[in-house]
RNA sequence: GCGCAAGUGGCGGAAUUGGCAGACGCGCAGGAUUUAGGUUCCUGUGCCCUCGGGCGUGCGGGUUCAAGUCCCGCCUUGCGCACCA
């Protein structure tokens, strides 16, 4: 038997904590009240001060499992809802499982076993280990995507934008000029004739229109649409994938397939709608710039305008710039490969005259076209990347007209022009831009400069320096008839030019975006049916309300159809297709049309659909009438009186969650197609918020080493010993050397370490206070397991201060805090708390083992010190604190305690030490008075034997900072 | 290439507004307790030193009585974007 048996083990912290988590469990201790709904209790809502609604992001429950990485994030928003809790106000904090997802199924697709099995056992897994760690989720909102409760609203909010359309006009009612409507307000519109037909029905009446050319105009202008577009097709995933999930060298993000441009037709999200409002808005939300930024690239907005150069062919080409000052610069003009406009274009010869290389060596410009366009259409988008950026292209044969001054200018075909931004199609200005300027420069193009540096004497034009001037200057050589730039600067010049264009009908001043439309199909088995049918015209229908959800079928096979990754003239098959009897069905939808044959959607939606508002169903998951009791959604999200810090002045609050954290992978997809939902439901009068999260942080990542022997192969990277430290530290595993390199945690590199190790050896409250110690919040950190006895050690000393380890028994004494331990206890109330609140756990930790260690030098610690401190310790080591404040005496949870306030007056000290500088050099300290005026210190300064000495020749300059500072400058 | 962030002991990291650089923790060294190991406790721990002091926050300049902190120029690392018209 140990000598110790109350020693603050691992075994014994499991015991602790498994006890407490099951009596919060069976208490309900971390349920937060509602105002309103299916659990409304005002009563107790009226009990808190404020609100604070703190979110994690959605996980996804892997099979995996968690290694200590994973709960960082989690334990972050648990010690600021406790310590907010603490404070008086009503906390929501809980955590879902974002459970549709690829990897069931595609394990399902292995193993035949039914991804929601998968997904479920995942789920058990994971919420057994989240459990472990002793966060204070209310258990009652743990939702899940999977479950047809939920992906019922997921439904319902895509019918809500399926019948929806953005008026751009509508002013909404906070102020703001763009709205989503019902799509019923606008076919009122068009019946009423207060809206013109789209062009292609020009001059015919809305009522001699046939049901499905009503309908075709109308899914025109539905927020969700389906078209024939050119879409991301990964044949060896066997579906289509949106913008944001390919990356950077064209291949898809998940599984890392190729990726092929094809025509087919989707589901879209008309998220462009939003570009604008989602641009602008950045600016209300407390987010880290980085991301804001990230978000503000993506939706790529610039200012420009359209021009149109009249060609041969008969149909203007139109282009779009950001420049159209420099229009009497263009000389050339280019097309994507792909511009429709090419094959028009294409002439039958060569005109004369014209340079060798324009003709790429072909005969005629149908084989130098021809040609080029096959080679650019079979370069994949790595290989685009790899090349150097020679520039290369062909002459089309034709020349457009200049709108400004009616010079004739060649066109060409090149793959720097991209069909995908702007209209695929560029006037060149070789004088101002490098790109055109290689182009010019490479196929023997005029060169017309037409901005000069400003002041700039002598300058000898972009020829003759080799480069595009692109910096701010003055317009020459720009002028026409009824046009005159000469000698402008370009922001005038830019607005002078698109009104001419305008007056003449030549082009207009406009605004481009780089997003796309959101692509919202997946030709996948595990994922929400998508509420649609399509009757026998082939035209989409709603399912309405009353029969949501469609559920998903059974299907003997849940693999879409995969191909040869390279294979991309393939096309999609997705799983549902096969359920026959679940596509086919007669329903009657209740719009007088009675029963009717119909085909269900197979596609199904992608992840981000679930994902995309489950915030929202935290806040009443138990509603059946709403996807949110609109009182729930006010209280919990809506806009605040004040606005974040940093924003413009005079903006109204967004609303949002209180605080969003997670890693910064999710900057552009999720948080993006977020937002844009909140927007439309807000938009439809559903939500009284603006923005999903008002406030979110971006937390860093736990890293790990991992360890490769000479062949390359990882090693258990526990396994690992050390020789040496610093630069010449050296590594060996069973005695042969190793290679370290810093990274994830992975199965494959060995060096997992999991929150369930860490439980056994140290306890769940031990592991939190570590990871809360690691360092900011913000940063990434190596994860080094010997490191955490250090937590270890600090609580298994917090115990000894309160519990005798020999017997067990309170060891608290009833005597008041001596005045020493008191100034103690009070700075590290003050410096605790604004830690806390501030999201600065690792410094708050640091000054609880402070001020436990300056417990820990008493001979008997005084209770009022001990309990001061197990409230503070409560956030960050919830279990221990509980088990202490209990055996201190308490029959209540420690969790709703009001959290210690600092007492102002006992913060001061009775001396402080005042640094005697000479010349800016510490040189002398000396114990003061806090009160001590500045000439008082000044003089007992001056009298010091260290500065007397340094100042015989006599003193230039005394610099007084009282009671912390003197500089004393010598002559 | 463009943009952003960050560089502080052997390691993770602290340092309102410019005002004692290195809080707290790991590791390491020494001591006490212990048969021993472990635990616990105490002491020390930026570097150099002739023990007076000198030098130190990526590098080089500058501003200032005083710079990790502000300014200019570089270097390195990480992240984002990348022929975006």
């Amino acid at each position: 038997m140990s000598e110790t048996p109350h020693r603050y083990t691992a075994e014994l912290a499991g015991q602790i904590e498994t006890a407490w988590q099951d009596r919060w469990e069976a208490q309900g201790t971390y349920h937060a009240p509602n105002p309103a709904g299916p659990w409304a209790d005002p009563e107790a809502v009226g009990r808190f001060d404020d609100h604070l609604l703190v979110l994690d992001m959605f996980p996804y429950p892997s099979g995996a499992g968690l290694h200590v990485g994973h709960p960082l994030g989690y334990i972050a928003t648990d010690v600021f809802a406790r310590f907010n809790r603490m404070t008086g106000r009503n906390v929501l904090h809980c955590l879902g499982y974002d459970a549709f997802g690829l990897p069931a199924e595609q394990y399902a697709v292995q193993t035949g076993q039914h991804p929601r099995k998968t997904t479920e056992d995942n789920i058990v897994i994971m919420a057994r280990q989240l459990r472990r760690l002793g966060l204070g989720h209310d258990d009652r909102r743990a939702i899940r995507t999977i479950d047809p409760d939920y992906y019922r609203w997921t439904q319902w909010i895509f019918q809500q934008i399926w019948n929806a359309w953005y008026d751009t006009e509508a002013v909404r009612p906070d102020g703001g000029t763009g709205q989503a409507r019902p799509i019923a307000e606008l076919e009122a519109q068009f019946e009423a004739g207060e809206r013109v037909l789209p062009q292609e029905y020009a001059g015919r009446a809305w009522a001699d229109l046939t049901n499905a050319e009503q309908g075709h105009v109308l899914d025109g202008f539905r927020l969700a649409y389906a078209s024939e577009a050119p879409v991301n097709w990964a044949p060896g995933l066997g579906t289509v994938l949106s913008n944001e999930e390919i990356t950077n060298d064209g291949r898809s993000e998940v599984g890392n397939y190729p990726v092929f441009r094809t025509n087919l037709r989707q589901w879209m999200m008309r998220i462009t709608a939003y570009a604008d409002r989602l641009a602008d808005d950045l600016d209300r939300v407390d987010w880290p710039d980085k991301v804001k930024t990230m978000q503000r690239n993506w939706i790529g907005r610039s200012q420009g305008a359209r021009v149109d150069f009249a060609t041969p062919a008969g149909e203007a080409i139109s282009v779009f710039t950001t420049r159209p000052d420099t229009l009497f610069g263009a000389t050339f003009m280019v097309l994507a490969p792909e511009h429709p406009l090419v094959p028009a274009l294409t002439t039958d010869a060569w005109p004369a005259d014209i340079p060798a290389v324009w003709t790429g060596g072909a005969a005629t410009p149908g084989e130098a076209i021809a040609a080029y366009q096959l080679a650019a259409a079979r370069k994949s988008d790595v290989e685009r990347q790899m090349e150097d950026k020679t520039k290369t292209g062909v002459f089309t044969g034709s020349y457009a007209t200049s709108p400004v001054d009616g010079r004739q200018v060649p066109v060409f075909i090149a793959d720097y022009v991209l069909m995908g931004y702007g209209t695929g199609a560029i006037m060149a200005v070789p004088c101002g831009d490098q790109r055109d300027f290689e182009f010019a420069t490479e196929f023997e193009l005029p060169i017309i400069d037409i901005i000069a540096p400003r002041d700039a004497g002598d300058w000898p034009g972009t020829v003759a320096e080799g480069k595009a001037f692109t910096g701010d200057g003055v317009m020459v050589n720009s002028a026409n008839d009824t046009l005159d730039l000469n000698g402008l600067p370009v922001a005038e010049s830019k607005a002078a030019m698109i009104a001419w264009l305008e007056e003449r009908g030549l082009g207009e001043g406009t605004i481009n975006y780089r997003m796309r439309d959101w692509l919202f199909s997946r030709q996948r088995y595990w994922g929400e049916p998508f509420p649609i049918v399509f009757d026998e015209d082939g035209r989409a229908h709603a399912v309405p309300d009353s029969q949501l959800p469609v559920e998903l079928p059974e299907v003997p096979d849940y693999s879409p159809k995969t191909f040869d990754p390279e294979d991309a003239s393939s096309s999609p098959e997705p799983p549902l297709a096969r359920a026959e009897d679940w596509v086919n069905v007669e329903l009657d939808l209740g719009d007088g049309r009675g029963v009717q044959r119909y085909r269900r959607e197979t596609n199904t939606m992608p992840q981000w659909a679930g994902s995309c508002w489950y915030y929202l169903r935290y806040l009443d998951p138990a509603n059946m009438q709403a996807l949110v009791d609109a009182a729930n959604e006010d209280y919990w999200m809506g806009p605040r009186s004040t606005p974040v810090e940093g924003a413009p002045a005079g903006v109204r609050d967004p609303g949002g969650v209180d605080l969003y954290v997670g890693g910064v992978e999710h900057a552009v997809l999720h948080l993006l197609y977020a937002r844009f939902w909140h927007k439309v439901l807000y938009d439809l009068g559903h939500l009284s918020s603006e923005e999903p999260f008002r406030r979110y942080f971006s937390q860093g990542y736990i890293q790990a080493y991992a360890f490769r022997d000479e062949r390359g192969q990882a090693v258990p990277a526990a396994e690992v010993e050390e020789q040496g430290e610093g630069e010449s530290a050296s590594f060996t595993w069973q005695g042969q050397p190793v290679a370290r390199e810093y990274g994830k945690m992975g199965k494959s590199l060995k060096n997992i370490v999991t929150p369930d190790d860490m439980y056994e050896q140290y306890g769940a409250d031990t592991f939190r206070v570590y990871e809360m110690s690691m360092g900011p919040l913000e940063q990434s950190k190596p994860w080094e397991t010997r490191a955490i006895v250090g937590s270890q050690r600090f609580l298994q000393r917090l115990w000894r201060n309160v519990v005798d380890e020999e017997t067990g028994e309170v060891r608290v004494v009833e005597t008041a805090v001596d005045a020493d331990t008191e100034r103690v206890m009070h700075r590290t109330i003050a410096a605790v708390r604004e830690d806390y609140a501030s999201l600065g756990f690792n410094t708050a930790v640091a000054r609880l083992i402070e001020f436990n260690n300056a417990l820990t030098k008493l001979d008997a610690v005084p209770r009022e010190a001990a309990e001061t401190l197990v409230k503070m310790v409560g956030p960050v080591a919830p279990h221990i604190a509980e088990e202490l404040w209990s055996r201190l005496g308490h029959t209540e949870s420690v969790v709703y305690a009001p959290f210690p306030e600092a007492d102002e007056t006992k913060l001061v000290e009775e001396t402080v030490t005042c640094v005697i500088q000479i010349k800016g050099k510490v040189r002398d300290r000396v114990e003061v008075s806090p009160s001590i005026t500045e000439d008082e210190l000044r003089e007992l300064a001056l009298a010091r034997d260290k500065v007397k000495a340094a100042t015989e020749a006599g003193v230039r300059t005394v610099i007084v900072r009282a009671p912390r500072l003197v500089n004393v400058v010598p002559a």
